[in-house]
DNA sequence: TTATAATGCAAGTATATACTTGCATAAATG
DNA sequence: CATTTATGCAAGTATATACTTGCATTATAA
């Protein structure tokens, strides 16, 4: 991707963090690019077409791999904390914003599988890793699906929390949450 | 309300949760509540104030008081179960779905109080009734802002997760979500 | 240096949308 | 019944927005 297109999709993701796809203006996305309007349409024919295109690089996706979650220790709370510091090192409040930001039936389509993803993937891992835990007896609880869902949460809600209130809800840091909830967590499960 | 209001009112918000309050047209909100675009405006003025008048109404706000926590029995396990009950029944999905539709720098200012209050609220409730728990020596962990941080985002990702993608992320019952976290979490910081 | 491609600029098109208004009719109210 | 009020209908206004185009200018590359 050349400079003045980088320019155009960063210009049009901030905007789509600050106000949503809908609201955000070619004119607008032209002015905070430094680029004519004509330009931005000459390089990506339509608003809709940049949004895709941003969504290919690697600054606009979180990348969340099944792979991420398939080497652990067997040794509960230090998986569990690798776990949560990929989780939330990847899923960045920058994420949560344009993903909140792109829901609108224009771009659902295309969006909402590449969204679902990220918790499905983080769930699925988290699944078969409470999965093989419990065959080697080291918690207690056989419902995995929920314990995956709950472990999911405690980190989504962390970051959607930072994304939508920035540090009015709570100032906690993200450091200190992850070692708190991953205690309580594995305090409560294990055996 | 007159009922013709409220076909509007009505009107407005589903549309809102479908496509969020940018796409939904004035159009749309009369066709779908069977009145004449006129009327719309007759009745409420302008489009952001069908809006206002919607949150004042008691189906379109969470309703969540701060006195939803302070009846409590000082068994943890019980009055975790009543939190979460609570909360779960007052957030639903339904108002997740309208409080992302209306994330629109139009709309902020009157409905961003309104909306970060709910996780205030909960959070707020829940720092106080793990301090007293602390105190009788009920529980451990003496970090009751984590606590707090971790229970709320347990119980919202929940219908968070409902309100974006319904059954397809995961298929658990809320009740039998409810149990399973209460009783971890329970199980994690208990004395 | 010369040819090609990328951009700026200005004007314009087509469409959608929030909102208005005047008048006729229906509904509610006294 | 008579009067007021709410609504339907149709037409219209003002504005915004995605997108286009022709031409001049600048940057790039052969």
């Amino acid at each position: 991707m050349d400079k003045t297109g980088l320019k155009i999709i960063n210009a049009t993701m901030n905007l789509i963090m600050e106000k949503g796809y809908p609201l955000t203006t070619t004119k607008e996305i032209a002015n905070r690019a430094g680029v004519n309007e004509s330009t931005v349409f000459r390089k990506f024919g339509s608003k809709k077409d940049i949004v895709l295109n941003a969504m290919e690089l690697r600054e606009w996706n979180p990348d969340l791999a099944a792979d991420d979650f398939k080497v652990y220790s067997l040794d509960l709370k230090k998986d569990l904390l690798k776990f949560s510091h990929t989780y939330l090192n990847k899923v960045t409040p920058k994420f949560v914003k344009v993903s909140l930001g792109l829901r609108c039936p224009e771009l659902y389509e295309y969006t909402k599988d590449g969204i679902m993803q990220v918790p499905m993937v983080f769930k699925k891992g988290l699944t078969d890793y409470f999965c093989e835990m419990y065959k080697r007896g080291k918690i207690n609880s056989s419902d995995h699906e929920s314990l995956a869902v709950m472990f999911l949460s405690l980190n989504f809600g962390f970051v959607f929390f930072k994304a939508s209130f920035d540090d009015m809800l709570t100032s906690l840091l993200k450091e200190t949450y992850i070692q708190n909830s991953v205690n309580i967590f594995v305090n409560g499960i294990k055996k």
